[in-house]
DNA sequence: TGACAATATATCATATCTGACATATCGTTT
DNA sequence: AAACGATATGTCAGATATGATATATTGTCA
């Protein structure tokens, strides 16, 4: 429940695959996780699509390359509002971001 | 371009209706913001459709009635991390999300 | 009209996010 | 191996979002 303890355990805890309830998150956050981990995924994949190197689109994005790395590791300390702007400014569209968000259903094994 | 001055534009400027271009804004910006507002949209529509009164949401989601109000206000202190956590804790699905998210095309005349 | 429930708006202390910077790790080329 | 480009990780001051509180507005019913 705790929402920092959360976070602590967040900071080393995931990106194992299937954020569900492999510890006491209730459904709506693990969706809510899943959804921003889905999100990191596609924007990594746009990012190589496009030969952009994690500064270049820092730059274009006025802002820089550790956060750019910590969107696409699925750091906690990325907001869905950031994550969107930047797939908008890769040039997502709503469309698009209804398919990414559609996609993260439980989890695929890498 | 300036943040801070845009947002005081916003503070009173829009829900007018379609965010669109009417004042500097990017392409990708007006996107972001109708994005939001339809959440806001369908926050209400759940909501009511629910038969809950915001302080019956705000309790649930462990906010308060204001931040309710203004999350459908569509205020721009509102982010879309927020909106999302709440409509899942509406009972939406990233199914839902998805067709919430196309759904914000351009403006629909109320 | 007054009283009431629901919603809106304003303000504020605290929590969280963000960009920036430093530094570390990885992968490739020589 | 050294040197390089790219990505990852840690930290932090400043910016923004959040819940709380107070108060105002709106709508409805008696």
């Amino acid at each position: 429940m705790n929402k920092t303890k959360r976070k602590r355990l967040e900071r080393k805890g995931w990106k194992v695959g299937g954020a569900d309830e492999f510890l006491g998150l209730s459904p709506e956050e693990s969706e809510y996780i899943e959804l921003k981990l889905e999100l990191s995924r596609s924007l990594r994949e746009r990012r190589e699509a496009q030969k952009l190197t994690q500064t270049d689109l820092a730059e274009q994005l006025g802002s820089s390359q550790s956060r750019v790395a910590k969107m696409e590791a699925g750091d906690p300390s990325v907001s869905i509002d950031l994550l969107f702007r930047s797939l908008f400014s890769l040039g997502a569209t709503k469309r698009d971001l209804a398919r990414i968000i559609t996609a993260s259903k439980k989890s695929k094994a890498a």
